[in-house]
DNA sequence: TTGAAAGCGCTACCAT
DNA sequence: ATGGTAGCGCTTTCAA
C-alpha cells in the first residue's frame, strides 16, 4: 500500500504537502496540487485510516446501537440502519455496529477505545439503562426514541402524538363515529417505550376534539387476542368498523384476523396500518397507512450527530426532535361507515 | 484519555511492559502483571484503537456489505446481521457496515484505506458484479452466497439443495403425490441467485427419486399471481394440496391467498415455508418451516473470515461451504393427503 | 507557497 | 523478565 511517503516523493514534493492538498487547509498553487493528484492517481493512494485517526483524533466513523428483538418488526429496524449508513457516508461517516447484547459496557468499549466518534441509539426505552452511561460519555450521542428525562440528551423521534392524532382524524372525516385502537404488542408496551402512551395520547385528544369515540384494544401477536379484541370491537359498532393498527406486526395479525371474519379491510372495514412507503408497497392488501417515516428520523438522526461531531467545541447541547407523521392514501381508501 | 504512557508511569514500569501485558505475547512476572492490571483499573485505560491499527497493521474490524433491497425479506436479512455483529465480537471483532448502494467501489475504498481487515458480502448473486473487484483484493473476503464461478473465493450458504429434497421427501412420506412449489418473487430470481436453482433442482431429484410429481408454479408478491399458481395447484391435485413456500414473502402472500379459499394450513392444506426458528416463533399461524440456518451460516461467516485473518500468512485459501439444512416440524404438522 | 520536523499512542525489535 | 527505542502514516506547528 502506498504512503503519503510515497506520493510525496513521486510528486517530488513534501510530505506534509500532499496532506494539505487532500485536506485543502492551506493555499496550494496550481502547480503543485496538479503534481501531487497525479501521483494520487498513479499510485492509487489512499490515506490509512488509523494513522488519520491517530494524528487528528477523529476516526470518522459513528457508533450505531441496534435492537435484535424478533417482536420489533425487524423489517423496518432494518430501514433506518440501511438509511442511516448511506446517510452517513453523504458525511463522509463509516458506521460501526453495535449490538444491544453489549449493553451499556459495549458503549464505553467503542468510546473508550476511540474506534468511533460519536453514537447513534435506536429504540431507547422510557427509562433505560443505558442513559447514566451516555450521560457520561464524552462525545456526541443521539437518541432515536425519547426517553422520560430526555434533560441533557440529544433526542429525536417521530411525532407520535400527531399521528394519533391524524389517525382519527382522518377515520371521523371519513364519517366513523366509533374508532378501535390496537394496542401494541405487549413486548413493546413492557419495554416502556413512550412512544405508546404518546400515540394513544393523540387519539384521545382527538377523539375529543371531534367528538368521537375510540376504544382502546389490546394487540399482540396472538391470534385469539386479536380476535377478541376486533369482536369486541364490532359489537361496539353499528355500521363500517374502523380500526388504527399502528404496531406493524399487530397489524398482520389484525388483516388476517378480519379475512376470517369474511370483512376486507378497504370495502368493509376501515383500517389504518402503519408503514414506511417502501414497505409499504409490499402490502398485498392496500391499507390507508401512517408513514411515521423512518427514513427522515434516519437521516436526520445522521445530520445531527455530524453538525454536532462538527461543531464539537460548543457548550452541551440539549435537543428534542419530533419528526411529522404523514398518513397516506392508498388504493382502497377509507369508506363512509354505512356502507356508502 | 489516558495512555499506555500513562499506565506505565503509575505502575511505575516501561511502556512496552503495558504492552506486552496486553498482548500476553511475552512473559510477564506475577508483581508486574498486577501492578499494571491495577493501574489499567484506576485509570480505567482502553487501548487507542487508531494508534494499535497504525502500529499493528490490524484494525479489528470486518466489513459487512449489506443489502437493502425491500423484496428480500428484511427481517430475515436483519437476523444475518445481528449475529454476525454478535459473532464478532466473541473473536474481539467490530463490524463496519458497507451498504450495497456503495458498489465495487466502497470495498476497495474500505480496505484501501484500512479501515477493515477483511469482508462479509451478503446477497452475493450468481454473476455478481463485485467478483472482480472482489479477487482483486488483498484482504480476506467471504461471500455468503454462490456465485456461477467460485474459483479463488471463499463463499458459504444454506444448503438449498438438500432444503429442496427434504421439503419433497417431507410431503412424500405424509402420503402426497402432487407437490407444487412456488417459486421464489421475480425480484430475487432476476438477480440469477443461484441458491433458487439448487432449490428446485433438489425438488426434482427427490421428486424423481420417490416417483411423486412436482409442480413448479409463480411466485411473487402479487396476490393475482398466486391466486393462478394456487388455483392450477388445486386443479391438478386430488385431496389434500401441498405447497412449498421457501420464498418467505412469497409465504405470506400465500397464507392469505389459501384463507381466502378457505383452506387452513396444516388441516386442509400442507404447507412448508422458511423460516428461521426465531421469526417462525412469530407467525400467527404455525407452519411446517424449513430453518435454512441463517444464523449458523452467519456464525460460520464470521469464524470463517477470523480464522484466515488469523493465518493469514498460509497459501491463498479456497473453500466452499454448505452449512446443511434442518426441517423443523411445528404444531400443525403435515396432513395425509386425503384428509387423514 | 512550501518544507522540515514533532508528535499522536501503540507494537515489536534489540538490548540487558 | 524487563527497558529502551524505532517506527507505523498521518496532521499540524514552526520556519523559511
Amino acid at each position: 500500500m502506498p504512503t503519503s511517503k510515497d506520493v510525496a516523493q513521486a510528486a517530488g514534493v513534501a510530505q506534509s504537502t500532499v496532506s494539505y492538498v487532500l485536506s485543502g487547509k492551506r493555499p496550494i498553487s496550481e502547480k503543485t496540487r496538479k503534481k501531487v493528484e497525479d501521483a494520487i492517481q498513479q499510485l492509487t493512494y489512499q490515506p490509512n485510516a488509523g494513522a488519520r485517526a491517530l494524528a487528528s483524533r477523529r476516526t470518522r466513523v459513528i457508533g450505531l446501537v441496534i435492537p435484535f428483538i424478533p417482536e420489533l418488526h425487524m423489517a423496518s429496524i432494518m430501514e433506518f440502519v440501511s438509511v442511516i449508513a448511506n446517510t452517513a457516508r453523504l458525511y463522509d461517516h463509516d458506521i460501526l455496529l453495535v449490538t444491544e447484547d453489549e449493553g451499556a459496557p459495549g458503549l464505553q468499549r467503542v468510546v473508550g477505545q476511540q474506534i468511533c466518534d460519536g453514537l447513534i441509539l435506536m429504540q431507547v426505552e422510557g427509562d433505560d439503562e443505558r442513559l447514566p452511561v451516555v450521560r457520561s460519555l464524552h462525545v456526541p450521542v443521539v437518541l432515536i426514541g425519547i426517553p422520560h428525562d430526555p434533560s441533557g440528551l440529544v433526542c429525536i423521534d417521530a411525532d407520535f402524538e400527531m399521528a394519533g392524532e391524524q389517525c382519527v382524524q382522518d377515520l371521523a372525516a371519513a364519517g366513523h363515529t366509533v374508532i378501535s385502537v390496537l394496542d401494541w404488542q405487549p413486548e413493546v408496551v413492557d419495554r416502556h417505550v413512550n412512544y405508546v402512551e404518546r400515540f394513544m395520547s393523540g387519539t384521545n385528544k382527538a377523539a375529543e376534539t371531534l367528538g368521537v369515540k375510540v376504544l382502546h384494544l389490546p394487540g399482540g401477536t396472538d391470534r385469539e387476542v386479536i380476535g377478541e379484541s376486533v369482536d369486541k370491537a364490532l359489537a361496539e359498532t353499528t355500521g363500517v368498523p374502523a380500526f388504527i393498527a399502528p404496531d406493524g406486526t399487530v397489524q398482520d395479525v389484525l388483516r388476517r384476523v378480519l379475512t376470517s371474519r369474511g370483512l376486507t379491510p378497504g370495502t368493509d372495514v376501515s383500517v389504518i396500518g402503519s408503514a414506511s412507503p417502501t414497505l409499504a408497497e409490499l402490502q398485498p392488501i392496500p391499507l390507508s397507512t401512517i408513514d411515521l417515516r423512518p427514513a427522515e428520523v434516519s437521516r436526520r438522526a445522521v445530520k445531527i450527530i455530524c453538525d454536532l461531531l462538527e461543531a464539537e467545541n460548543q457548550g452541551p447541547t440539549e435537543s428534542l426532535e419530533l419528526v411529522p407523521t404523514v398518513i397516506t392514501h392508498r388504493a382502497s381508501t377509507l369508506r363512509p361507515p354505512h356502507g356508502s
